[in-house]
DNA sequence: ACATTGACCTGAGAGC
DNA sequence: TGCTCTCAGGTCAATG
């Protein structure tokens, strides 16, 4: 499911794709996608403005369109959203196309969500909405320390599981990174914030990145992440691949939760 | 202010 | 086979 990882794999495919090239046309069927503009104003706004940059802040990414008044199409994958390009021939299953367009050298990109739980919009910029928003911090970039952390999870007094998938608190982690990132730092998902060590936020912060990195580098590819991560075996029931436990299933603020009851204590 | 829950959506898979 | 039910999980609104 989209979440910081797999924006960031889209962020960098449209990069390598489509970042330079000048829109011709564009086809927009995301009436319910689509928030703050009509089907019409997107696709005029789009016509004959130039991709020049990407930017990624959580699981949204921004790209600006040069060629008039300062805009970003902004697009949210939800659940099941996705881009695609190609030149001539367009791939087979290309199934929820929600929005194409179509550059002026013969190429497409298309925006597709099976489950239309995406948006699409258009802002003026990235740190406009943000702000709006109120997202919180971006925990990729460099800069993101474990102060950083530590300062957002305070005053938090609720399970770290839904702290941490909050996007006000930072923006970026779902439901699966998020258990992946508490099972490698072998802290429990409804371990209350104000319980945890100094010790603790300092391994969350530490696995968070690695973890974070080590996916993007796997393309967001479960097949392709460590044999020791909780991802490919996301399963009530399954060893862990970490100790001798059984890995459990259960539900933390009404999602659903995985995790090794034998190396994830709660007391 | 913060936490929790249910609704939204669509397709897959389970169970009968 | 085919129907119905449950589940997945992103946000947001409503409620506690």
């Amino acid at each position: 499911m989209p979440e910081l990882p797999d924006v960031q794999v889209f962020k960098e495919y449209v990069d390598s794709t489509c970042i330079g090239r000048r829109v011709a046309s564009s086809h927009v069927d995301a009436e319910q996608e689509l928030t703050d503009v009509s089907a019409r104003s997107l696709a005029q706004t789009l016509h004959g403005r130039r991709l020049a940059s990407t930017h990624r802040h959580g699981k949204h990414l921004f790209i600006e369109l040069v060629g008039g008044p300062e805009r970003w199409l902004r697009l949210h994958f939800g659940m099941t959203g996705s881009v695609v390009a190609w030149d001539a021939e367009e791939p087979d299953q290309l199934d929820h196309v929600r929005m194409r367009i179509d550059f002026e050298d013969g190429r497409h990109l298309a925006y597709r969500c099976q489950r239309r739980f995406g948006q699409v919009g258009l802002v003026e910029g990235p740190e406009s909405f943000v702000e709006a928003h109120d997202l919180g911090p971006d925990p990729w970039p460099r800069d993101f320390d474990t102060d950083r952390l530590r300062e957002r999870l305070a005053g938090r007094r609720g399970a770290i599981k839904s702290t941490l998938m909050n996007q006000s608190v930072l923006a970026g982690l779902g439901n699966i990174y998020t258990d992946e990132i508490l099972f490698q730092a072998e802290v429990h998902p409804e371990r209350a914030v104000p319980a945890l060590s100094e010790r603790s936020v300092g391994r969350l912060h530490r696995v968070m990145r690695r973890v974070l990195h080590t996916a993007v580098t796997a393309r967001g590819n479960p097949a392709r992440m460590p044999n020791a991560w909780l991802l490919p075996d996301r399963r009530d029931g399954r060893t862990c691949p970490r100790c001798d436990g059984t890995i459990q299933k259960t539900r933390v603020s009404g999602r659903s939760t995985y995790f090794c009851p034998r190396h994830q204590r709660l007391g």
